[in-house]
DNA sequence: CTTGGAAAGTCAACAAGGCTGCCCTAAAAT
DNA sequence: ATTTTAGGGCAGCCTTGTTGACTTTCCAAG
């Protein structure tokens, strides 16, 4: 047996390579499977994904500015601009001027925002939902725990930071 | 109270929206850093995600034809052609054509495309060996579980027929 | 056998959303 | 006052998703 994840015996099983790539695999299906009711609706509307993610945490954290967003999201200036652009001119997101720093632009849902976004949220809990359920609550809680081991550093110092948001 | 999540008492917590909510979060950052190492080294070769997706299934099930990878990875057939037309030029896949039916092409990996596959999986495999020893082996049960849940019927198919290979 | 439809794969052209680089304005520092 | 720094906008490129038209091959019905 030359396989390196056995050789602590059986209780380090799930760390043999075969193990490690189902998890791969499951990751790969699984996000595909998170994205796909919320894609449904975008399209309805001429959104993408994109979109999605920025009426997320806009939502999250309303007034956050753009460089705060950008960070959140890993995403270059123009890559979010052009989607905060369309979202602006559609009327879903209010850009305000910041008071104390002029250059900063603070971000807000609209009442029209704030709808595709609960539209949005609930079919994408629906599914979590599901999944939660079916799984049942200690899989859920490895679920968290696995995942939050697996983010860069950085995304899970702004994974930690939403947590104490009332 | 009029969250619907408590409803049931404290064993139904993990439903909350909050904790859903939470759940999703957790997905956006954790698949970033699912991705982040492969991306690095495919940029390297000039490559991207769609190229490794190719290239990590044909590994695991060497032969199938471009239908199958086609409904395995869930996309068009010109999304997945430019990418295996590349893979093909650059001598990383072989694409036969089938002896029973001339119309198929079966799919393999050459041994410089096993070598590019051995480099992207082993990246992936090591962030998530160090996700799954730090969460534990009952944590990884439930991480699997949940994501198992979580997958359209179709895609679960396809995760499930990969199971059963040696 | 031959013909007509279905299936596998290729290719062309378009759209979304990543990226870098350059520019303007506002604030801060010298 | 003038230079430096930070926030944000815009132009243009590339990957990778899409649809639709076209070839080749297979198979089945006349």
């Amino acid at each position: 047996m030359a396989d390196s994840g056995t050789q602590g015996g059986e209780t380090l099983l799930f760390l043999t390579d075969e193990q490690l790539r189902r998890g791969i695999e499951a990751m790969f299906f699984a996000y595909r499977g998170f994205t796909a009711d919320p894609d449904r609706i975008l399209e309805k509307h001429g959104y993408g994904r994109a979109h999605h993610r920025a009426i997320h945490f806009i939502n999250r954290e309303p007034g956050l500015t753009v460089t705060t967003l950008l960070s959140v999201l890993g995403v270059t200036k123009q890559s979010l601009n052009r989607v905060l652009r369309t979202l602006i001119e559609d009327g879903l997101v209010e850009s305000r001027i910041g008071r104390r720093d002029r250059r900063a632009r603070h971000l807000y849902l609209t009442e029209a925002g704030q709808v595709l976004e609960r539209e949005l949220s609930e079919a994408q809990r629906n599914r979590m939902r599901g999944a939660y359920r079916a799984a049942g609550p200690q899989a859920v809680a490895g679920f968290r725990m696995v995942l939050e081991q697996m983010m860069d550093p950085d995304m899970r110092r702004h994974y930690q930071m939403l947590k104490d948001q009332p």
